[in-house]
DNA sequence: TCTAGAATGAGACTGGTTCCCAGTTCCAGT
DNA sequence: ACTGGAACTGGGAACCAGTCTCATTCTAGA
């Protein structure tokens, strides 16, 4: 996963998507929001409320927060709780693609990585038969690993 | 994943086990925490602070974190940070069996389900291959299945 | 039995996150 | 261009799961 980058032409689409969905349920793509799914798109990793704000000085707190649960709840945005910290903020995947994380249990750090489409696939065939015999309705699953990061190793 | 039973002849060893690793950390294994393991042995699923408090309302609460924090750092108990709200607790994989959860988006429930070792077995393969491009030590892996369970579906 | 160190419980505290509110900005209809 | 109303913003108060404090109570070993 290398993040989108600001001259990707995708960008465009990408936040036509975003624009498209707040629309839906009646919110509009300010400055702000579209500051914050910039910023998301142009990581390579999720990234933490401080480190959003440490990236645009004019963001306030309070309406970052405010902005990405509009844009979780818009789907555009999907947040990561890894630990007892700050939660991870990542644009959400169908906007990106199919990945999962390295969860440093020592810094906090998360980052991307992807698996192989045979591997990807039977284990979502495996997920959804052990769901079904429980009568649990599976929508996605999130597969995380924990360790060391290469820093703090 | 059927909780341990009370009679259950490995209960014993369970609790020896608890104190054992308690003990060297120069930690006892009171009535109080003895009471947490039960709890959490005899349970099927991984349990909030509040479900454990209602089931042994002797238990203070402070005691209660204090305790299982205690545990978590022995080895004998781990935390699963699920979403917003409780975290759930249940007891370490090496006092039970490696296993994955479904979590409901809708009520928060924890359920325990297990893979087949063969898919187990190519899926940590392919993680730890993945961890290593990136010069990441890997623990040990966390695959939740979000979905909506049984009863609020 | 004495005693030092561990454990307990009630409540104060912490910190990430959400809520509130007054002021501002934007869009639709005129 | 106005104007009304709804959405948005920022600062700070409020919230709450979880942790810490501390005075008291237990408990294992001498």
């Amino acid at each position: 996963m290398s993040g989108r980058h600001l001259d990707d032409p995708s960008t465009d689409e990408l936040h036509t998507t975003a624009a498209q969905r707040l629309r839906s349920d009646g919110l509009r793509y300010t400055t702000s929001r579209r500051a914050v799914v910039q910023i998301l798109a142009a990581s390579d990793r999720p990234l933490t409320i401080p480190e959003i704000l440490e990236l645009d000085r004019s963001l306030a707190q309070s309406s970052a927060y405010r902005n990405l649960t509009e844009l979780i709840s818009a789907g555009v945005v999907h947040r990561i709780v890894a630990g007892d910290e700050y939660s991870h903020f990542e644009l959400a995947e169908d906007l990106t693609s199919h990945h999962h994380h390295l969860v440093c249990t020592s810094c906090g750090r998360v980052s991307d990585v992807t698996l192989d489409d045979r591997i990807e696939g039977s284990l979502d065939r495996a997920l959804r038969a052990v769901a079904d015999e429980q009568g649990f309705t599976a929508e996605h699953h999130r597969l995380d690993v924990l360790g060391r990061c290469a820093e703090c190793d």
